[in-house]
DNA sequence: GACTTATTTAAGTATTTGCTTAAATACTTT
DNA sequence: AAAGTATTTAAGCAAATACTTAAATAAGTC
């Protein structure tokens, strides 16, 4: 009677992997959390826009369409999703929108920066 | 006569912007490393594998395959992107195949983990 | 050498992604 | 209210992604 396994290899320590499956559930909700927003960061092109708006503080939809040289729905598109995703805010003034960071997972997103600007010093 | 541009609004910073283009001219390297590491550990899948590696030292495809509930084809193949991007390194042990993190990008990968046991903390 | 175990490779597929172009919305100025 | 500016929404599409199942490697055991 084999065992309902996805493996079925002999020497496999049960016990540690009982306790693997344990701390995997505990973190679930924070690997959840973390992976969408690496998975938002890690694009390009919204690493590039995240980059600009820390550097900048704030920017229009149309600053950033010129500088990554893209079209504004491109650019609009990717700032929804960034949005959406808690880790940007917009502000709006007359017919402009601007853009910034937001609070809410900065201590995420932060830390990501040092990578860029010690790269730069080192150049 | 109109300017070649996605943007044609009248309160443009020129210089501002030109600048802006610049900054991101010299951290384009640095960008492109980070955004595919990041990439990699946005997909909960990967950083789910990155995570139980970190506080395992090291796993098999087996042991993640059991702990994921995942098979191993889908499991070798997350393990495979992995390592081709430089997270992850492998060591061959008979037939088994013995998977963790390499030095190469932990400075990228490793404080990320804070924000998981953090969050464990405060349960 | 045949059999089992651990893993990878390959081919297929449904879903997601990141753009494109065109049209819609909203605010400003005339 | 008509025209211009800033932005978003919508629809379409090619490419990438994350699995699936089946077959191929490769190493250890009988």
């Amino acid at each position: 009677m084999k065992e309902d396994k996805t493996c079925i290899r002999v020497y496999a320590d049960e016990h540690r992997l009982k306790l693997c499956a344990e701390k995997l559930n505990s973190a679930e909700t924070m690997i959840q959390t973390l992976s969408q927003v690496l998975s938002l960061a890690g694009s390009e092109t919204r690493l590039r826009i995240l980059y600009l708006l820390e550097e900048e503080g704030e920017l229009c939809v149309c600053d950033l369409s010129d500088v990554l040289q893209m079209t504004m729905p491109a650019v609009s598109q990717q700032l929804r999703k960034l949005k959406d995703g808690g880790i940007i805010q917009s502000k709006k003034v007359g017919q402009t929108i601007f853009y910034s960071l937001k609070q809410e997972h900065l201590e995420i997103i932060k830390p990501l920066f040092k990578h860029i600007s010690s790269k730069l010093e080192q150049a």
